[in-house]
DNA sequence: AGCCAGGAAGTCC
DNA sequence: GGACTTCATGGC
């Protein structure tokens, strides 16, 4: 099916360092994975083709890439005065939010830490390939590998992870995943949606290799809570190169998040 | 061009 | 404050 969409750019997501799995296939073409499913999707301008039935994409996909979601009321709140901000949204202003599965992004953010967007992409896809189910693609030609749930994880060791690239932290994959298993992650969801932002991060500092970043990191991508902003190494630069006196985090309150991706994707990949 | 060093969406002890 | 795995990246 085809669709108009406005705010929404297919290789800047892919770009963004949100998600590890989405795969390149030709320019501004993605196979992508998510609970499951199995979608292709290619961008012109503002006009997308997905591999998918208009139902699937309204009852699915649409949510995925967070459509319900005014981007462009956001963009308007913007501060007219702030240059390097407004730069940043003119380079990445395709970025949203995506309505990710917790237990990917906490994986993918576990991984994350001291490591490379390339690297973290190796190790996620040979998870997948190892560990997951391969599946026909269905409306498209050929086989893909769901990401594995803890449950098929439970049997590989801190060595077998540590083949796939994953290094010192194979360990804490290993822990993680023996704490998720045979139910515990479906326990951790329910306990997590109950609590306040602030709660979030503190249980979820509370497993093995997760520190503050990272649980910034899962709650804004795998729970979906716009208000988080993780500050790494890219956005302490930002924050002393070209906020010294203070972020305008008031201003931004509730979408600081967004905010966040604006921003690390231009430092990532636009200011040279 | 090819090599080398510093650094990479940090966390643990 | 130091150690940790490995390697894509940029500088020379």
């Amino acid at each position: 099916m085809e669709q108009i969409i406005e705010h929404l750019n297919l290789q800047q997501i892919a770009d963004s360092g949100q998600c590890f799995t989405w795969e390149c296939l030709a320019e501004n073409n993605y196979s992508i994975c998510a609970y499951g499913r199995y979608l292709e999707t290619k961008q012109q301008g503002n006009k997308f083709i997905f591999s998918c039935g208009k139902q699937e994409f309204d009852t699915f996909w649409s949510g995925y890439f967070d459509l319900d979601t005014d981007y462009g009321a956001i963009k308007r709140t913007i501060d007219t005065q702030d240059a390097y901000l407004n730069a940043a949204i003119q380079f990445g202003g395709g970025i949203r939010i995506l309505r990710q599965e917790l237990w990917e992004v906490m994986v993918g953010f576990l991984i994350s830490q001291n490591n490379h967007i390339p690297r973290i992409r190796s190790s996620m896809q040979a998870l997948r390939t190892q560990y997951g189910q391969r599946r026909e693609k269905g409306n498209a030609a050929g086989v893909y590998y769901s990401f594995p749930h803890p449950d098929e994880l439970s049997d590989a060791t801190a060595a077998d992870f540590s083949a796939l690239g994953l290094g010192y932290r194979a360990k804490y994959l290993e822990t993680l995943v023996s704490r998720m298993r045979r139910g515990g992650l479906e326990e951790l969801k329910q306990t997590l949606e109950a609590l306040d932002d602030a709660a979030v991060i503190q249980q979820l500092c509370t497993l093995y290799g997760i520190g503050k970043k990272v649980a910034e990191c899962i709650a804004l991508f795998g729970m979906h809570r716009t208000n988080r902003f993780p500050i790494d190494t890219h956005i302490r630069r930002i924050l002393e190169r070209h906020y010294a006196a203070g972020f305008p985090y008031t201003r931004y309150d509730g979408v600081l998040g967004i905010i966040q991706q604006y921003l690390f994707y231009y430092h990532l990949k636009g200011e040279k």
